[in-house]
DNA sequence: GATGAATGAGTTTTCATTCAT
DNA sequence: AATGAATGAAAACTCATTCAT
């Protein structure tokens, strides 16, 4: 379902990208990949740099150091998955519909690609903006569905840090344990209930069977 | 209120030590110091030896590697934060009052020693065992409210998932971002509400104004 | 007093001069620029490029290479340094008066710019041209000197060497140290009084107290 | 006649040496050796470590890093100058005394090992430390020639730099361009005449015919 | 002549770990 | 059991220089 697409695409526009562009976009696709196979931590720039068909020389031309692609791809990551879920979360107009939906996106990547979910962790532990900008999304999803009466929380802060606390450690789940699908429905009600939601309505909600 | 001690002592059942096992104790403060200054990750197998006044030999005569000691680290916080908590906790009879007060010893660790706190969760991020170690308390409390019909709940890991990753997140926020007291309580409210507990009744046993 | 213009014009006769001419001047001034700022050694060439805006490439249409560049800054200090003596000296016949003047031009660079009196030192110490290039200057000065039974010496080399040696570390203390005004005194004093001036003389001549 | 002891010696007491100080002496030896003959700024820690029989690892257990041994050779080179010095102008009893056979030794060290002047010279330019050292025991032959009035100078720290500076050139001049054997005289001379010796003093007393 | 992206060898530095004493 | 000197494999980063366009 939500699909990371692998490379760092979107030429924006269209059309021409400068070959200072096209080799940056290369460094990040390296990057991704390199850190997804040894976490961000264990990446070395001069993988990244050789997986790129570029020399460590030219890295560092489009990067300042290690501690810059870093953020590169946490800024990717976190402008690539709210890209994805905007299109398709346009047409949705309840809290709640929008909060299952973002935290089933969470989820599934970690179904899907368990290291590019843990890569995603790690970045999130370790870049203080990946948070803030998703926070940023769900903070708008849990101020609606106040709105809508369909949300009772205990401030907006926990509630945020409820959302992004369980999914991040539900997501480290699945991607090591693979636990039964059940389990993604089983969380994503949970979730509706701390938000206020009433047990029924939150099973009913979440999806599926839990 | 929780305090964590400051050195590993604990002569366990109460008598005398060996020396090799006083010197494994001062090995395991000095890298819980360290650890605590520059996170586990950077802590230097090095610099724990010569603050424990042993050389970095000794230190390998003790423990196999980095690797153990940060694993013995982690046991140690597993096993240190369970035993005080245990000691106070004898005489709580309800799931749902043991939840809250397990809850707020580890949110008021990140209140009291931030640097602690953050040592923590790299260690649980670290290390399998940590959060499996932890889990189990949790998920013997959340049984008991359920038992109790207290909480409402779908599924045990969803509902343990809850607990350890949002307090989780929430000792970050609070180590990192000093949010008002009250934050804790919001906190608290909101996990029982997740749990199945009442709006009204998770507010007033979070023991605070939310 | 002696005052090194900023940037290292002089169109030579007058009027035109090519692009490649103006380029090649830009490059030279912002070289002098970095290398002041960082040193010769220090200096890097792309950020010599910045500074004239241009590119790495038009850099090394210009010079062959690092080294070139330095000789040229050290060529471009000794003509320049001297060009602006030689006016003002054109009235001077005495070889005393002329070395007093000569000294005093080097330590009041010195003094209002130390940065530049630094590179101009360890261009002195890496480039053998530049003092050779000052040297020839004062040899003829110390040979006025002689034949006007002003200065008397224990050879020509021994004589250039102490004026250039001297001037050089007083160069080095003042830029470094600050030591009051009445330093650049005594240095000329003692100058004068090693090429065989008396001691009253010496003092008198080289225009303070000391 | 000046002999620089080819490596660093003085097992001080006179016995035995801990591994960790004879290592610690072969890396002084070694850095003296690369530093003669590529200079101190193109010495390289990885050649050095290789001279002395060990590896980078160990030449960092014992050096902070380049910066320290450049000082380390340095304040041998001040120390060792001076510790030869010393003894042979126990029984010297005159300013003027000292000072030539300070200076002598200093220029024949450029006549019997340029590479070695150089190298000195350079550290003399990078090192704060050592034309401090150095300036100390001139200083003190300055004031004994004037306390004797075989002096007449225009200030002591114009005394002092006139040695130094004019006595560095001199070295390099000596290394580079191995001018006849009476320049050293000259400039022995020429520094005496600089101090206040009349001119058939100072060349009297600079040993050789100028 | 100018551009500027790419090169890649070179250098410093760090640290977990070993092992002879 | 302890010592502590030595190891050596990494790794990050720099920068003079080249060359296709």
């Amino acid at each position: 379902m939500t699909k990371l697409s692998r490379e760092p695409p979107r030429p924006t526009s269209s059309g021409k990208m400068t070959k200072r562009e096209r080799t940056r976009r290369e460094i990040l696709a390296a990057a991704i990949q390199v850190m997804s196979e040894r976490g961000a931590a264990q990446a070395v720039v001069h993988e990244i740099a050789v997986r790129a068909n570029v020399t460590t020389g030219t890295f560092y031309n489009h990067f300042r150091g290690k501690a810059e692609i870093v953020e590169a791809v946490a800024g990717w990551f976190s402008v690539s998955m709210m890209d994805q879920a905007d299109e398709a979360r346009a047409a949705m107009t309840t809290g709640t519909e929008r909060m299952v939906d973002g935290c089933q996106r969470y989820l599934s990547i970690a179904r899907e690609s368990p290291k590019t979910a843990l890569l995603v962790l790690e970045l999130a532990m370790a870049s203080p903006t990946m948070l803030k900008t998703i926070g940023e999304f769900v903070l708008a999803d849990v101020r609606l569905g106040v709105r809508q009466k369909e949300f009772t929380i205990f401030g907006e802060q926990a509630a945020v840090d409820l959302v992004e606390g369980y999914v991040m450690l539900a997501m480290r789940v699945i991607a090591l344990q693979r636990p039964p699908a059940s389990y993604e429905h089983s969380v994503v009600a949970t979730i509706l209930q701390g938000l206020g939601v009433s047990s029924q309505r939150a099973a009913a909600l979440s999806g599926g069977k839990v």
